[in-house]
DNA sequence: TTTTGAGTTGTTCGA
DNA sequence: GTCGAACAACTCAAA
């Protein structure tokens, strides 16, 4: 019989830098394919922006796999049963994939291995999403770390992350005639009312944009990013996120490409200032992957017990106005309405706005989290949880409870000339630069002249920072003094 | 075992 | 207007 290994395109959405694919085509026929295991995944289940990226992937993927003489075979329901009715119409007898790290994506795989193992099968995961495995990296007590610094320089010191291997050039496909869904059948993709029209106009998914966008950014902005960063305004942030969450490329890839692309004048000269914040921000996506695998609570509970009791506040209004970028702070309602547009939000303004749900309105970060996860095209379990996690306080290295973001002046302070703000929040764009952050102080004539009524064509600010912010002060040294 | 140094991203107040 | 201190201890990681 002839051998032939199912590639379980399992997350690692690329031809590049794919250790599976590799070994599957080093072995012989392959056959790839992809699951929509949406029951697999439960509470977890892409959310609706992600939804329409998987399909963009999928199809670019498609495509490159054509090239090469393969084709993805898509299949639906759990990830074991479509597994084992492949093996019975095939004939394989190999499964190959990259792993994942989801607490139920570990759960699934752990079974789907032991069952194939004993029935003869060979089953062979790899490594291709991140740098360094959770339980690679451990405190001299081999206990899981917990800040993120000591994590980072033992990461740093791990290195080795530049072996890669290339696409193949060619893929063996084996001659069976494999029924496939078709991928409209799928509906990933908002039919009516069509609501990707900004997500159409801000991304292109697929492998070669992600490589463009890395080359690109590895060859200008990363250099300063250290500063760019912070600033919404401008175009100073790779936004890669959503290429490296679906796995269009690799946090290696990433790493060798700014490494290249900074040392082109001198081979042995450290790492610029920008580089090594880009590669701190890589690395802050594997702590959040290495907290995920030691804490599989954490997208559910606080990772700090005293937490979990907090009184958060219910009130559906205040966050539907959140939501909507209804909540009469400038800055704060242009990145939840860039978000709703596009799909991303800049991420200083992701600080912003959960600060503002969390510490201002009191509202448990689940419910921030929840959106987010429907809301971005880079919504991954790991980061998502432990940055809310961070910014609410009860997480691993958190924020310490008196940090409470003052939003006009994070507006003022990171989008000096308003060009973010403008954007976003369109009514507003009339008014001076100095009142642009802060609606409710500007002067009557100012707001006159731009024809704003504030009530009217903006929202009046739904809570009072100042006192937002003693009362998020007294909650949180509730919590402390237990 | 004990000690020591350090810890993503901020704001306000008063001199 | 600018600048440093206060905010509050606590936990983590490593020597």
């Amino acid at each position: 019989m002839a051998l032939l290994t199912l590639l379980w395109f399992n997350r690692d959405l690329r031809l590049a830098d794919n250790p599976a694919l590799d070994a599957a085509v080093a072995r012989g026929p392959v056959l790839p394919f992809f699951v929509l295991d949406d029951a697999d995944a439960g509470a977890w289940a892409p959310g609706g922006a992600s939804r329409w990226w998987l399909h963009g992937a999928l199809e670019s993927l498609d495509a490159g796999l054509r090239d090469r003489g393969a084709r993805l075979v898509l299949r639906r329901g759990p990830a074991g049963e479509v597994i084992d009715a492949l093996l019975a119409q095939t004939g394989a007898d190999a499964v190959y994939w990259n792993r994942r790290y989801e607490p139920w994506a570990i759960a699934r795989t752990e079974k789907i291995k032991a069952s194939l193992r004993s029935r003869g099968i060979a089953a062979r995961s790899f490594n291709a999403g991140l740098l360094a495995e959770p339980g690679q990296l451990v405190t001299l007590k081999g206990e899981p770390y917990r800040v993120f610094t000591p994590f980072w320089r033992a990461l740093q010191a791990q290195g080795g992350f530049d072996a890669q291997v290339p696409a193949p050039a060619r893929i063996h496909a084996p001659a069976l005639q494999v029924a496939s869904d078709p991928l409209s059948q799928w509906q990933l993709r908002p039919g009516r009312p069509d609501w990707a029209g900004g997500l159409r106009a801000h991304w292109q998914p697929g492998e070669a944009p992600a490589q463009a966008r890395l080359a690109a950014f590895a060859r200008g902005a990363v250099q300063d990013y250290a500063e760019q960063r912070n600033l919404p305004g401008t175009a100073g942030t790779s936004r890669l996120s959503p290429h490296l969450h679906f796995g269009e490329i690799g946090p290696r890839q990433v790493w060798r490409a700014v490494h290249a692309g900074v040392q082109q004048a001198d081979p042995d000269a450290p790492l610029g200032g920008g580089a090594a914040a880009y590669l701190a921000e890589i690395a802050w996506r594997e702590f959040s992957w290495h907290l995920l695998f030691h804490f599989p609570r954490m997208p559910q509970e606080p990772l700090r017990a005293e937490f979990a009791g907090f009184p958060w506040d219910e009130d559906p209004a205040a966050l539907r106005a959140w939501q909507g970028g209804r909540t009469g702070y400038p800055i704060v309602d242009a990145g939840l309405r860039e978000l709703w547009h596009t799909g991303w939000m800049h991420n200083r303004v992701r600080m912003i706005v959960a600060s503002f749900l969390v510490k201002d309105l009191l509202l448990d970060w689940r419910a921030g989290a929840a959106w987010f996860w429907d809301t971005l095209v880079d919504a991954d379990l790991a980061s998502n949880s432990a940055s809310w996690q961070w910014v609410a306080g009860c997480g691993a290295d958190a924020a310490p409870y008196f940090r409470v973001f003052n939003p006009a002046l994070q507006g003022a302070k990171f989008d000096p000339s308003g060009a973010y703000v403008r954007r976003w929040v369109p009514e507003l764009a009339r008014l001076p630069d100095a009142a642009l952050h802060a609606p409710w102080e500007a002067r009557p004539v100012d707001l006159a002249a731009a024809g704003i009524v504030l009530g009217r064509d903006y929202p009046a600010p739904l809570v009072d920072h100042a006192r937002a912010r003693q009362r998020a002060l007294w909650a949180f040294e509730q919590i402390r003094k237990r």
